[in-house]
DNA sequence: AGTCAACACCTAGATAAACAAAATATATGT
DNA sequence: ACATATATTTTGTTTATCTAGGTGTTGACT
């Protein structure tokens, strides 16, 4: 089990997003933002200066593949792909995810009965 | 009602869980570090790197306050005691979380129906 | 007397996630 | 001609949290 699990872990919120919604096919950045605040009922939204950095890091880990597709005489969009290492990936942060919502729900329903009650108020 | 919520909010975690615990009476420092592994049945601590510049930053924004206490003629330590804009901020934090945890569970249970399907794999 | 672990607090610097705010360019409708 | 929606990019900033050290006290064991 583990042991001293810190805050930091359990973080990456939008990794864990935009790898759940690309195990339902393939889409584009712009279509990205627009699903997440869909699936959300709009309660959220991703700006673009997250989305976008964390598409290519995502990339660069090797998580997710782009490809280049016109559709129609449209401009280009970047089509971005899961990959096997990312759906292990989003096990991965999926585990810690709860493993932390799991953890901070023990702490906020916790009801303190305190030992020895010397009254000073 | 809330529009185009972020990810940065709702992530004050540690805040969240010191509040939290000092709505049961005042605690110490160490104390604090102590109950928030008890409490969360061991899965999670905050390094002392965390817990006290938060503790302090609650103090500077007049959310909690310090006072010195010499237990026997211990070392002396230093309780926390919850103010009413300290409870304030606490709600807030709780009612972002809650927010963002509902969003994010959306999201996560989505089942993705495509409108057309063209087979190529 | 010496040592060690637990207690209790402090802090400088590093990391990294997420954001704000711009810019570029195409497509569509009025 | 102009505005809006689509689609991507990038620079710089903020800030939460952590790492990894430090100080000093207390009490137990040898």
């Amino acid at each position: 089990m583990k042991q001293n699990y810190n805050f930091k872990r359990g973080k990456n919120n939008i990794d864990m997003i935009l790898l759940k919604i690309l195990c339902n096919g393939d889409f584009y950045g712009y279509q990205l933002s627009q699903l997440i605040k869909e699936f959300s009922h709009e309660m959220i939204s991703i700006p673009e200066g997250s989305l976008y950095p964390a598409l290519y890091k995502l990339q660069d880990n090797g998580y997710i593949s782009a490809e280049k597709r016109l559709v129609g005489k449209r401009q280009e969009r970047i089509y971005y792909h899961i990959e096997p290492s990312g759906r292990d990936y989003l096990q991965t942060i999926l585990s810690d995810y709860e493993y932390l919502t799991t953890a901070i729900q023990y702490i906020l329903s916790y009801q303190y009965a305190p030992q020895e009650e010397t009254e000073d108020e």
